[in-house]
DNA sequence: ACTTTATATGAGCATATACTCATATTATTG
DNA sequence: CAATAATATGAGTATATGCTCATATAAAGT
């Protein structure tokens, strides 16, 4: 009689977490420091985007504890602070490429 | 010179596939399947939605390749369909996990 | 104190999506 | 073929969220 294995405060939990993931920008903004910190700057050049929208989408997830900030002078450096993005976002990628390459042999040579 | 590891239709494709595992209905819908395949009443008993929502979300789930369908006369089961979801869900939650945990050691004795 | 540089935020708009109600579709049975 | 059962969907509404422009805050240098 498990009714549900997770409360649901920990389901809107973990569907938040998700949702922190699921912005072209914010993982952007993750691959851009996958080779360690950077600065608003840095990222700002680094995805292409405009300082606010970088700035906006740096509060989201700092607040979703996925990145860290330190503050040196004038400027703030941001890293990755989870250990687990990284690796949720290979087995994503993994997935999808595995996915991708089955729908390319879809391709039937007739008609 | 790396410009960009992920191209920016591929950033969409993972940014979408976390969009689609961000709703706590359908991670519900994903937990109740851990245990196999249920048709859609089961489903709809199992997570206490209304049946409208539970097909909704369901098709989503299908468009993701998350989940996979049989149909059998009147019914269709669903059954998980991409292994990587359920480590997923792990990691997620192992990471909240520990968050909350740290989280807990702040409540101070003092005050 | 004023200026410049780096970052954050208020306000407003546009879009996406979750939910519901009612109805449509599909398959089964009498 | 009518009636029933299981699932899917059209339409409408409400809410959330991403983006931009302008401005605010904060720290440094002159």
């Amino acid at each position: 009689m498990s009714k549900s294995a997770l409360s649901d405060a920990a389901l809107e939990l973990v569907a938040h977490r998700f949702a922190v993931l699921a912005e072209p920008m914010r993982l952007r903004l993750i691959q851009a420091l996958f080779d360690g910190e950077k600065n608003v700057t840095g990222l700002v050049e680094a995805t292409g985007g405009t300082q606010a929208n970088i700035s906006r989408h740096l509060q989201t997830l700092i607040a979703a504890h996925v990145l860290a900030r330190r503050k040196e002078g004038l400027q703030v450096f941001y890293r990755i602070s989870d250990p687990t993005i990284p690796k949720l976002c290979e087995l994503v990628c993994g997935s999808l490429e595995k996915s991708l390459t089955k729908q390319a042999g879809h391709f039937s040579p007739s008609r």
